[in-house]
RNA sequence: UCCCCAUUAGCUCAGUCGGUAGAGCAGGUGACUGUUAAUCACCUUGUCCGUGGUUCGAGUCCGCGAAGGGGAGCCA
């Protein structure tokens, strides 16, 4: 039986089993405590060896990250600092771990952990973490199920570079040390896939033909990009959820915004509470505060030119300018939507110039329906738009920004029969997960990050 | 890619004015105890990131390099 299960609903005096990795081990002359974890739960289980159990000489010795089974009595605790303990019967050491076993009993740095990230899921923060991790692309899934959204896996191999987005990974076959070459070109027509394919920057375009199918859709799934950021924010890989609905127009869009973002905020803290109290206390004393407040928040929206004319009428000394055609910085999404909104604030119909092709213009000819939504402490955290269902206006975009219609025939096809209005958004799954854990490295939110020359594990 | 900060024991760090390195934790031994990252006593552990230079002498000052962290840009 797992161990969340057994101080969740275990009764004393009934026989119990558990597996698990030693966490800490205390031992005296007719008694030793072990506490054993198991990865359900933050908190592990005491175990009570009696020195009268033959192992008794073994156990003691044990060091932490044995792997054990113990059966016995789980009986009440005449110790504060649990309920329940396990009177063990008997233990089975799997493996005893020898001294040179990286995690002590100790705070490490998450520097030195990210080193050793093979091991770091048996400390307190990961275990938090990656529980938290995993019940989050669980509710995303749900969220999106209980309004008959379709999952769509969009692919990963692509063949186009959708909106410019990054530098691709190169996907390819062909021999490095010498490719068939035409002209001193690379020949890619030998490679693999007949032509350059590189590795997904986004599914958004994918996606978009699914939801004229399928009217509302999403996918969740890894994007890589290949630029060579070295922040706390980006990663090489990293997953994002991007729905995407027909007949809907950005208001529809930023419903669905917020009712997801506070959606998540909610469940994360109702099914939650152990690991958030952990993140709680341990990594920003603010946490739970902070989302429950966007929680319970309706989110405000602002335009574009009313945020440019706050900003500009702002207190504070902004580093980076402000005037209208700009693209606000972090400091600016940060002013709004702490000092001007108190609260999570869309921003939306921003300038053409500074936005994608695929981005639906608006009447005032100088704007398009984009939205981003900002939130406290972060900034942006959710950027979409309406798409320019128009066939007409999205090639003469394209045009303009020297998009080749080449590639992307089958996307503009979207627009020739049965086209509609629709639009989408995008969130990047580890800095929702950031957000709502406080953490402040996107390598320790994602099981074996990859960054500039970072590919270990 | 740019700017800044740091790189010393297994881990976290201190190291004064340039004079051959130290603490806590971990580990070992023992004691003690229904313990709670147990406690107490004693003990072990070093390519001071690499490299070149200045100097009688470099962990310390200077140059170059490497890897790390933070910030910025780009973005999700």
């Amino acid at each position: 039986m797992r161990i969340k299960q057994i101080l969740a609903q275990g009764r004393g005096g009934e026989e119990y089993a558990v597996s698990g990795w030693v966490r800490s081990v205390r031992a005296g002359k007719g008694v030793a405590f072990i506490v054993l974890n198991d990865g359900s739960c933050l908190g592990g289980i005491q175990i009570v060896v009696d020195s009268l159990l033959p192992s008794f000489p073994q156990i003691v010795r044990l060091g932490t990250g044995s792997s054990l089974a113990v059966a016995g009595t789980l009986v009440e605790s005449p110790a504060t600092g649990q309920r329940f303990e396990l009177a063990a019967a008997s233990v089975t050491i799997y493996q005893d771990a020898a001294l040179d076993y990286p995690l002590q009993k100790k705070r490490h740095s998450f520097e030195y952990l990210r080193t050793i990230a093979h091991l770091r899921p048996r400390t307190n923060t990961f275990g938090a973490l990656f529980r938290v991790r995993s019940f989050l692309a669980q509710a995303i899934h749900q969220f999106f199920a209980e309004r008959d959204f379709l999952c769509v896996h969009t692919p990963i191999i692509t063949a186009n570079d959708c909106e410019g987005a990054g530098e691709l990974f190169r996907v390819t076959t062909l021999d490095l040390a010498a490719p068939p070459r035409i002209k001193g070109e690379v020949d890619f027509s030998a490679d693999f896939f007949s032509r350059s394919t590189g590795l997904t920057v986004s599914g958004q375009l994918e996606g978009e033909l699914f939801a004229l199918a399928f009217s509302d859709i999403y996918t969740f799934g890894p994007t890589f990009r290949a630029e060579n950021s070295n922040t706390s924010r980006h990663a090489a890989e990293f997953w994002m959820i991007e729905p995407e609905m027909a007949f809907a127009d950005l208001a529809a869009d930023a419903a669905l915004a917020e009712e997801f973002f506070r959606y998540l905020c909610r469940r994360v803290l109702d099914e939650c509470g152990e690991d958030m109290e952990f993140f709680n206390s341990h990594m920003d004393t603010g946490l739970i505060q902070r989302i429950r407040k966007v929680a319970d928040s309706t989110f405000q929206v602002m335009e574009y030119g009313e945020a440019i004319v706050q900003l500009r009428r702002a207190k504070v000394p902004f580093v980076y300018p402000v005037a209208w055609g700009v693209d606000l910085q972090t400091e600016h999404e940060r002013y709004l939507t702490e000092q001007v909104a108190d609260g999570p604030l869309f921003v939306i119909n921003y300038p053409r110039e500074i936005k994608a092709f695929y981005m639906r213009g608006n009447d005032d000819g100088r704007t398009v329906a984009a939205m981003d939504l900002l939130v406290p402490k972060v900034g942006e955290i959710i950027g979409g738009s309406q798409r320019e269902e128009r066939s007409d206006l999205l090639r003469q975009r394209m045009a303009e920004m020297g998009i080749s219609e080449e590639g992307l025939w089958w996307y503009l096809d979207s627009r020739r029969w049965g086209s509609c209005p629709h639009a989408g958004f995008g969130l990047g799954f580890e800095r929702l997960i950031m957000y709502l854990t406080g953490m402040e490295n996107i390598r320790d939110v994602i099981p074996f990050p990859r960054t500039p020359r970072h590919a270990e594990f």
